[in-house]
DNA sequence: GGGAGGTAATAAACCGGTTTAGGCGCGAAA
DNA sequence: TTTCGCGCCTAAACCGGTTTATTACCTCCC
């Protein structure tokens, strides 16, 4: 706190030139001599010198600064492994080009609304991150209107003029089903998202078709809310049916998680008389019991693509686009054949080493760049 | 996009007044008379006005904005339901001052001071948080250096100059001893973290002291990482003591989650034959079989009290004091008197309705504001 | 009537950078 | 020799606010 941060015009000053030639130098823009500039540099050095970001936002009218609005409960955010991982691959991105991230998290949508029109309107941000997109969704206009760009993550290219980047869920649910199918399942439920969102949309689309293809009939579905609670509640009707499922996918794995503890908790066997599946690899995945078994998706990816994309925006660059891996499916102790209703086989050895289903050779899409199994490391 | 966003030197333009006027009129100032303020306001808000934090930043020499530095895997952090409230917490009171989160999310200690020293030299950042405390932190000394206002969170007052707030998680860890004291155990283990950190070592030293207060020599004690792997390893080490507890104290839910399912899956009972307790209240512990009984902590309201700390800290202002609600013990399921060995009790009636410990009458101090049972919204 | 005191408003400096317009000296082409 | 062009550098404008110094005017009071 003693002494105040040298400014360019300090620099200025003890190196014996205008603030206009130190600009130069320290931007490696032609306008100063070769060893006027080193001394420039020297100076600054010494001086230790660092540019201010408030001089250098107002000036260059950036706020070099992008966005996130999460609305989202602290509840449903606290065990959702979606954000820490996209967070942090937007960081790794961010900082490496000076950029700083502004986090918002509001409660309900008019919050949300109500945050972007502030971003904008003190200059806060040069563009933002849209998540959990809405099948109608209000918002890319409303940042239109705005003028902030935008980049929106997870809406696939052809839904909207809107510059995006996605991966698409369906392979992880269709290797799901295909996974269930070839260990006999005949009756396969699934536990979807919302109907507003398209992320619930297109994995219960997927499910549907999956099964359909494997020339089964689909069987119940139940539209939830992502949460533990709906969870819980789908899987307790599902249950409750004439003919129960024998195996069900959910659309995450938070749902997933309550819906193993509800049929447990009925007496049901897992995976001996019900088989199930989540999507998202929760951090817990590996450690519950049975191990769950789940999709996939490289999320950190995912946000250094998204980071990518909307500086590339803000820039006016062109912005190349970034290939991600698909979904792989993890394989683990929560689904096994059908049917095996009361083996009571040891709960002992049920969680082996987890196998990954990459569907790279059949999509020709997947691909997998970091180690998969997370089990044993 | 269309046209630019009014400036104030628009304001003073339309309204027939100088620059200075309107900065009086639109701040309260005094210096200009009662119908030309409302003239500049009227004009101000017909031309849409919104100040520019920009020129404002620069202008009074302050960013506006306060920093949070975490230093956590996405896989740490994906599953903690922690931050995600804290958060949530901050942003109540930052987004009601006009004030913005800078997040950063890095993966090292090194990177993290990295991160400290460049939202200082750029002027990014008024001042930050500091969380994760450790023994003999270094961050503290760093951001005094950086002339960085700060607020720690969980560092209780005696423990250094510093400004901090803090929930004391002790009175959580001692009504979880007391409650398996009631309910008979004798020999009760605790799963803490790391040593390095100051929350691994009060959690530890709360375990001890009730457990010795209550008569009992303290059971087995393994220090371990906060993690689902760690909370696994741990658990089967004291499942394989000569004399395994009946009852573990887990220092987090993660650990108590992973430490469930592993005892279940060698075949323990629970609450049967071990009775577990976790700490933080995760979304997740009321849908598991059994529902674990765990502490809960008002991180949202720390979140609040840190941020009124910081900015009070920030504006110079004294900054008064806020009273925190005290952790209370949350009981569901997972929680019985020992020796039910193979009772084989239907598991389906297992999870009642929790019941809330609220240590208020004997401390004095713990207080609950919002409604605590959350099993059944 | 003239100085003291107060209010309303303006002009200008300032925050810390970037960027443009322009001056000066020098070498090459006409 | 003149002129054009170019490299190097400076002065000054600019981004959008806040704040200080200053001026104009009015009132009060001796």
């Amino acid at each position: 706190m003693g002494t105040k941060r040298p400014t360019i015009t300090d620099v200025a000053r003890v190196a014996g030139v205008s603030k206009g030639a130190v600009s130069f130098a320290l931007n490696g823009k032609p306008g100063v001599g070769a060893q006027t500039r080193e001394r420039i540099l020297a100076v600054a050095r010494d001086l230790g010198w660092t540019p201010s970001l408030r001089g250098r936002a107002l000036s260059v009218s950036r706020a070099l600064a992008v966005g996130l609005v999460i609305a989202r409960t602290p509840e449903t955010l606290g065990v959702d492994p979606f954000f820490a991982s996209l967070i942090t691959g937007i960081e790794t991105v961010l900082s490496e080009r000076g950029y700083a991230l502004m986090l918002h998290v509001v409660s309900d949508e008019q919050s949300e609304h109500e945050s972007y029109r502030r971003l904008a309107a003190t200059g806060r941000v040069d563009g933002v991150f849209l998540t959990d997109m809405q099948v109608d969704d209000l918002r890319p206009q409303l940042l239109d209107d705005l003028g902030l760009p935008t980049v929106v993550i997870g809406l696939s290219p052809g839904q909207g003029p809107w510059s995006s980047v996605y991966i698409d869920d369906r392979p992880g649910i269709t290797a799901a089903v295909e996974h269930l199918v070839t260990l006999g399942h005949r009756n396969i439920s699934h536990v979807a998202g919302p109907a507003e969102f398209v992320h619930g949309l297109s994995r219960r689309a997927a499910w549907e078709s999956a099964v359909t293809d494997a020339g089964l009939t689909p069987g119940a579905c139940i539209t939830s809310d992502f949460s533990a609670q709906g969870g819980a509640d789908a899987t307790n009707q599902l249950l409750d049916l004439a003919e129960p499922p024998t195996a069900i996918v959910y659309a995450n794995d938070l749902m997933a998680i309550a819906g193993m503890s509800t049929a447990i908790g009925r007496g049901v066997d897992i995976p001996g008389q019900l088989s199930i599946i989540g999507f998202d690899d929760s951090p817990l995945a590996a450690y519950l019991q049975p191990a769950l078994t789940t999709a996939r998706t490289d999320v950190v990816g995912w946000g250094r693509a998204a980071a990518y994309r909307l500086l590339a925006l803000v820039d006016g660059e062109k912005g190349g686009e970034i290939d991600l891996p698909s979904p792989v499916l993890v394989v683990r102790a929560s689904t096994a054949p059908p049917c095996h209703q009361g083996t009571g086989a040891p709960l002992k050895d049920r969680r082996g080493p987890a196998r990954i289903h990459d569907r790279k050779t059949k999509l020709g899409v997947a691909r997998l760049d970091h180690a998969p199994v997370p089990t044993t490391s």
